[in-house]
DNA sequence: CGGTATCCAGAACGATACTG
DNA sequence: CAGTATCGTTCTGGATACCG
């Protein structure tokens, strides 16, 4: 007897374990911003940098070696002289793309995420919870 | 051959910064989790310690207090005894259900991303970077 | 130019104990 | 039942220095 109007596949009992990690991939302070990147093509090291002046190369190295070894991006380094190397989305990463834009749009549409609910709170019982004063976290 | 076919609005100078501020949002270890829990609807403190049996109240409680503070879950408490607490999402939270949907799909896709790329990769220059044997992070 | 190694600060996380 | 408080631990991110 399901009666909270269940909607496509979400258990009440499991998540997914995959949406977890998922989550995890692009839960880096760069990751985003790094793919998004990658998303105008290949790019090299100094490029990125360039990109995202407020990351390091230490960060971006390892954010980047991250994304790697998640199987996002495809590191390819050409052993010459000046040394070059450069990044770019695998497949996966691209397939990755339809959820960017659906946070993309999100994002636009709440990006200010208010306080007050813009709709009316169903306090059915009556009583509206005394959410008092709490010291912004 | 179009350039990685640009698509909605995604720059290659500025990444979004409300973007960056989503994917925190989402940042958390259990914020997934929870927010995947409370698509099902309304849900109590018990019921969301009994769905993900891995998080502790201290974790709970401050996920929960990051996602209401960030608009996304709304709490109301009662004030009887035995005191009772019902989280909820928030109409924000609710279209960002799109987000998880492909994300989900996408985590089902790519669940477990192999090493070697299903595709053939493009090695146009080549010569492969000797990504020899790396200790796995 | 591209990358690694070491050190360090801070946040995030987790376990336990205690309160209303 | 729900939540806070304190502690310690792990992880992440950043600065500097050094190597190929």
């Amino acid at each position: 007897m399901k009666k909270q109007t269940n909607g496509p596949d979400h258990a009440d009992c499991t998540a997914a374990p995959q949406l977890q990690r998922a989550l995890r991939v692009l839960s880096g302070k760069w990751k985003g911003e790094i793919l998004w990147q990658l998303v105008g093509g290949k790019r090299r090291f100094g490029e990125l940098r360039r990109a995202i002046p407020d990351v390091t190369q230490h960060m971006l190295t390892t954010q980047l070696r991250d994304l790697e070894n998640e199987g996002l991006v495809k590191r390819t380094v050409f052993p010459e002289v000046p040394p070059r190397v450069e990044y770019e989305m695998t497949p996966a990463a691209r397939d990755l793309r339809p959820v960017f834009d659906e946070l993309s749009r999100w994002a636009n549409a709440h990006g200010r995420l208010e306080p007050a609910s813009p709709v009316a709170d169903d306090d059915a019982d009556g009583r509206r919870a005394g959410s008092s004063d709490r010291p912004a976290r």
